[in-house]
DNA sequence: CTGGGTGCAGTTTTT
DNA sequence: CTGCACCCAG
């Protein structure tokens, strides 16, 4: 297909033209133009929030695939979050069979399907699977959560002895958060030790951080002893995951970076001439959300386009990385013009799309104004440079307060203008339905700290609120009854939890959800002979046990027993009931698939056997289940189901963080928590300096630790204002603009310049 | 609007 | 323990 034909063709679908012509007749391509057409060599796109970067993605593939005839085998897309991925692909899909509907010859020559469209961790695993890789043969892929389990079970960092000591003394700073599960207090004046719960946390963090910024081991060993005993830590864990045949997400992307050296990984890079259709070569290349890009993904994607004449196009906003938490690095993409000319002393092409075709002109000023009014934006660095403006370029009009305040006394009044103004919005026909609203919060949990007063006036003004985020799984009916039933059985006299040693507030805690699960057995138990019935039966089997008898059924049979039977049968009709039980049978299974540490264990963990009294679970497995598997998810919390394809059910009014709304838009955005203090410095970015010295491709360093951290918040705010298409309305209580709170003259960082004088100038009030 | 005191609850994000 | 929400006095 020629390129004046594309175009044509996707003009009524765009409702806007790629190009223009000049009085000659010659095609002048736009920005998004030279976009989609550019093929040769490393493009760098910056694309600021709502300018269309997606669509030009799309359209970039589409591109390549019918007007230059690309193999789709050649292209690969990358993303950062499964459900980017999914959406990008329904994009590529519904454009793809538009084409097919004017060409349906093309149909036969074009298989779509045969693109690659994915997260880099599942690209990573599927072609390390397809090509065979011997270093990845096996492994069992583990989430966080089992990696959790892992590492508390099998990491020598974590055992309490006082090897390690000096690593703790070293990262001192990851152990000074209070943690209300194991009532942990910090570990003031070192004085006790971090407890192995603390530990697990701070050592995954220390050892995903190793893979991820690509350290090299050499020479932080020879940085001193504390730096030499982390590395041994790091090495006996690395050890432990290839005994078990394990793999971390961060391990997973090393392993892929190495494949990629192997025979295998270049048949996969450069493809085999001789079998073109089983082996074909890697052409193009694109990164979707490149600003969340950490170093060791950078080498991955390298590498990848590591062939001449590097196509390799990345597609970002530095201004919206949101997750160096998981070692994402503002870094790359700001240096990747830079790396480019290291790697292949090649020149890359830089595009900004930075017109704005989602927000009202005010909020688009905003949010200009907003950034470049801290100074930490404007240090070297912390920005691509000479990055322009956005450019107001929506629909969105009318001579309205767009950027607004709601601020009263305390929160609940907040709360309750909030919940009027929408429910007017509603009535006055501004919305039509409650989901082109949004309420942006730094935690949604449904607490008096976060979400529950601004949910409490939803309800009464006869508003649904949408919060799946809210992390209720333990409370939710069926897991209650489910966990109840199974404790019931296994512990009926709670023996594990009155044996169990340690902390108080360890033991308080789990008591206090493992009464309550009973409980909502109990109530339940009555109306549900059919449950109940089973469970009297199986404890009582379990009480005529000899001791140290193995019982019939494993933890997991024991489990699908329980839900087999009324009244979650009846449940399995609600999907969310059946989602939850579902993701509660597999942290069960993933809890199962634990090896013990101590090899002379008889059995595995999902096999249970009677206590050396008999009558109950051995009381090594329950100090297990409850020490490790329940306070694992007690302190972390499970997520509700949510829905891809739709940001919120219709009429429902969606509570969000900030992090679940990137990349999404609403009409009216309302955002609570404007106060985020400059708090001690994150941990992720202690790490990152203190790991400074020892990465291979360097960690641009010259940027302070706080002034990172205030930068993070910055790009956290401007992601929360720049979705709003019609209106920003930001909620306060009347002491959030007082000027000097903790002494030293500063507000929060949701402020403008942190003068509050300055954002009560810029902001309407109301 | 602000200074100061009390009381209470206890992050977030992804593969 | 810390930090925030809230209240009261000026």
């Amino acid at each position: 297909m020629e390129f004046q034909e594309f175009s044509q063709l996707l003009e009524p679908r765009l409702g806007y033209r790629i190009y223009n012509t000049n009085a000659a007749g010659e095609i002048i391509l736009n920005e998004q133009g030279k976009i989609i057409t550019h093929t040769n060599g490393p493009l760098h796109i910056i694309a600021g929030p709502g300018s269309g970067k997606t669509e030009t993605l799309v359209l970039r593939t589409l591109y390549l695939l019918f007007v230059r005839n690309v193999d789709p085998k050649s292209i690969i897309v990358t993303t950062f979050t499964e459900k980017a991925a999914k959406n990008i692909k329904e994009r590529i899909i519904t454009g793809a069979e538009y084409f097919f509907e004017h060409h349906p010859k093309l149909q036969e020559s074009i298989d779509i399907y045969n693109l690659r469209i994915c997260t880099l961790h599942s690209l990573c695993n599927d072609v390390m699977q397809e090509y065979h890789s011997p270093d990845y043969q096996n492994f069992r892929l583990m989430d966080d959560f089992e990696q959790f389990l892992f590492t508390f079970e099998h990491s020598n960092l974590v055992q309490e002895d006082d090897h390690y000591l000096p690593v703790y003394e070293q990262f001192d700073y990851l152990f000074e958060k209070y943690d209300p599960v194991s009532g942990y207090r910090g570990w003031n004046n070192h004085q006790y030790p971090p407890n192995k719960w603390a530990l697990t946390r701070a050592a995954i963090n220390l050892f995903n951080r190793i893979t991820e910024y690509r350290i090299n081991l050499n020479l932080m060993r020879e940085s001193g002893d504390s730096w030499r005993l982390l590395v041994e830590g790091f090495e006996q864990y690395q050890e432990q995951l290839t005994h078990f045949q394990r793999c971390d997400f961060s391990t997973l992307q090393s392993k892929f970076l190495e494949f990629l050296n192997t025979p295998h990984g270049r048949l996969f890079v450069d493809g085999d001439p001789e079998n073109y259709e089983m082996y074909p070569r890697l052409e193009y290349l694109m990164v979707d959300e490149y600003q969340d890009t950490n170093p060791i993904q950078e080498l991955i994607y390298f590498s990848l386009s590591r062939n001449a004449p590097h196509n390799i196009c990345i597609v970002g906003d530095d201004d919206q990385a949101l997750y160096r938490f998981r070692g994402g690095t503002v870094e790359c993409i700001v240096n990747f013009s830079q790396r480019c000319q290291q790697q292949w002393s090649v020149e890359c092409t830089s595009r900004y799309l930075n017109t704005n075709y989602r927000s009202h002109e005010k909020i688009v000023e905003y949010c200009n104004e907003y950034l470049l009014s801290f100074p930490q934006m404007n240090m070297p660095g912390a920005r691509i440079q000479n990055k322009p403006r956005l450019v107001f370029g929506s629909q969105v009009h009318g001579n309205y307060p767009s950027v607004t305040c709601i601020r009263t006394n305390t929160k609940s009044d907040t709360a309750r203008q909030f919940a009027s103004m929408v429910k007017w919005l509603h009535d006055n026909n501004k919305i039509q339905d409650y989901s082109q609203c949004v309420l942006l919060m730094k935690s949604v949990r449904e607490t008096s700290r976060h979400a529950l007063q601004f949910v409490n006036e939803l309800k009464n003004q006869g508003i649904t609120p949408y919060n799946p985020r809210s992390r209720q799984f333990l409370v939710q009916e069926e897991i209650a009854v489910a966990l109840g039933a199974f404790i019931s059985i296994i512990d009926p006299d709670l023996e594990g939890i009155r044996y169990m040693r340690g902390g108080t507030a360890v033991k308080n805690n789990i008591g206090r959800n493992v009464q309550q699960w009973i409980q909502e057995y109990q109530r339940i138990a009555p109306n549900s002979a059919e449950l109940s019935m089973y469970v009297n039966e199986a404890t009582r089997r379990i009480r005529q046990k000899q001791p140290q008898e193995k019982l019939k059924l494993s933890m997991a049979e024991l489990f699908y027993l329980i839900i087999s039977r009324q009244p979650f049968s009846n449940w399995k009709e609600d999907p969310e009931r059946t989602y939850r039980l579902g993701k509660l049978s597999s942290l069960f299974e993933q809890f199962s698939a634990i090896p013990y540490f101590d090899q002379n264990r008889r059995s595995n963990r999902g096999e249970i056997w009677a206590s050396s009294r008999g009558g109950y679970a051995s009381h090594k497995w329950l100090m297990d289940f409850y020490k490790l598997f329940v306070t694992r998810l007690m302190a972390y919390g499970e997520n509700d189901p949510e829905d891809d394809e739709i940001i919120a059910p219709p009429n429902h009014l969606p509570i969000m963080t900030v992090h679940q709304a990137k990349g999404l838009e609403f009409d009216f955005v309302f955002i609570w928590g404007l106060s985020q203090q400059e708090d001690d410095e994150d941990e992720s970015i202690h790490i990152e300096c203190d790991y400074a010295p020892f990465c291979q491709n360097q960690i641009q360093n010259n940027i302070a630790c706080h002034d990172k951290s205030a930068q993070d918040k910055i790009r956290f705010y401007f992601v929360a204002y720049s979705r709003a298409r019609c209106a920003l309305i930001h909620l306060l209580t009347q002491q959030e603009l007082r000027i000097s709170r903790t002494g030293d003259n500063q507000t929060g960082f949701g402020i403008i310049g942190r003068d509050p004088n300055r954002f009560r100038q810029i902001v309407h009030f109301i």
